[in-house]
DNA sequence: TTCAGCAGGATTGTTAACAATTATGTCAAC
DNA sequence: GTTGACATAATTGTTAACAATCCTGCTGAA
């Protein structure tokens, strides 16, 4: 299988950085925590990092704002989003309402060569739970959920799932008790089983059951958390 | 009932077009096939048409092509798209893993006071289809659907939802048989009906058969269409 | 000390000119 | 009449300069 995987990184031999390219790059920087809800995101910077002209740097940030990954405020610039607690209610709600047909999906249309990768990938994830390397075990468990999407052969819901992993990151960040992973390993063993065994049904079921123990880990009353932008916050008259 | 919808409309103190009002216009034409897969979308004719400069249009149809609703060619410029076969399979998929979900959403919510709005405009709908007034039949019964995704209360799934009801347009555009509408009245009856007596599981079962009306009347099985464009079908070396 | 006001600098938003590519029309050759 | 090459026009992509806004730090008076 090759699943050509949500970071392919440099297919640009003299080729300059594309927009995708960019904006996948973020993605995964939010996913990984490395780039903290509210954190600015300046254009000059941005373009130091990726060697890259203004006006693409624009065009990206204008694509994860789509995405309501970044939040773009007039005159003052790009942030990482800051989910409130009634949109990460929303995230929560849609990922529960899709990720089970997901896995449903998945598991109709699942190979063995693609369950095969699916368990290689589960041990990544055990091993950089093992050893402690909190970055890479939380983005290989969102990885997991991409392939799942990638296996289930939809590029639309690939593509919202995608957005909603990466919000739930956020949501994490802000709401989440500190050192909290995003999934549970156990859950995703069981949901290869059920994958093994061609068992939509069960499957479902275990992504159900598998967002609500996500969704258990976070307090969503009140904690506007660290970095409070007072200027949105209190607002101006001009917005 | 406010219904508060994801574009509250307000800032732009000079009243200008913003790319949101932009972005809605082009899917609503979209939606009523007053722009057929495949039209060219040329920057200069849109800056005239929303009195806008060149910048806020680019913005626009970068957005616009994030959705899928147009497609970007390099160095050609922005056309409408035109959904392959295998991407309809997706859309109707996807609308089928989310849109019952949105139904028993909507069902658990809804109060009597969005549903005699519903109610309202299913008689809106009614005199549309009666009068023969095919792109006001056309957009209503989309509305309804969006609607129907503002009372489950959920934004982020209505954007999705827009977003795949703009495709379905598409879609039917292309491999629907000429005449053929998007949505049954009846079936929206239906829905109401399951709302008013708060039965989630009903509305759920009625909208999955809703989609799958709306499935049985487009045929997939190869059909270019009209306008071909047959430098994207035979491809460029520098793509 | 504290706070209002006011430069100066930094960052974002916009416009216009320029470069690159594509589309169109003409004309000669066959 | 058709075909191919070429020149011209039109359209898109990019860059850079300019304008507008915001942030920072200073000064000075209460």
């Amino acid at each position: 299988m090759t699943l050509p995987g949500p970071n392919m990184e440099q297919l640009s031999t003299a080729e300059e950085v594309a927009e995708e390219q960019i904006v996948d790059r973020i993605f995964e920087a939010v996913i990984e925590q490395r780039l903290p809800p509210g954190t600015k995101l300046s254009e000059s910077a941005l373009c130091e990092v990726f060697g890259v002209g203004r006006m693409r740097i624009r065009r990206s940030l204008l694509l994860l704002a789509s995405r309501e990954v970044v939040e773009l405020q007039s005159n003052r610039g790009a942030f990482v989003a800051r989910p409130t607690a009634e949109q990460a209610r929303e995230v929560f709600e849609a990922r529960q309402a899709i990720e089970p047909n997901v896995a449903r999906m998945a598991a109709k249309r699942a190979t063995a060569e693609e369950i095969a990768t699916l368990a290689r990938h589960l041990e990544l994830e055990f091993q950089a739970h093992g050893s402690g390397n909190r970055r890479d075990a939380i983005r290989l468990s969102g990885q997991f959920h991409t392939m799942l999407a990638q296996i289930a052969g939809n590029g639309v819901m690939l593509r919202m799932i995608k957005e909603l992993i990466t919000r739930t990151s956020l949501i994490i960040g802000i709401y989440g008790a500190p050192g909290v992973t995003n999934c549970r390993d156990d859950d995703h063993a069981e949901l290869i089983d059920a994958l093994r065994q061609h068992d939509p049904a069960r499957a479902s079921d275990i992504m159900a059951e598998h967002l609500r123990h996500i969704e258990e880990r976070v307090d969503l009353t009140v904690k506007p958390g660290s970095g409070v932008d007072l200027v949105s916050v209190f607002g101006r008259r001009d917005m």
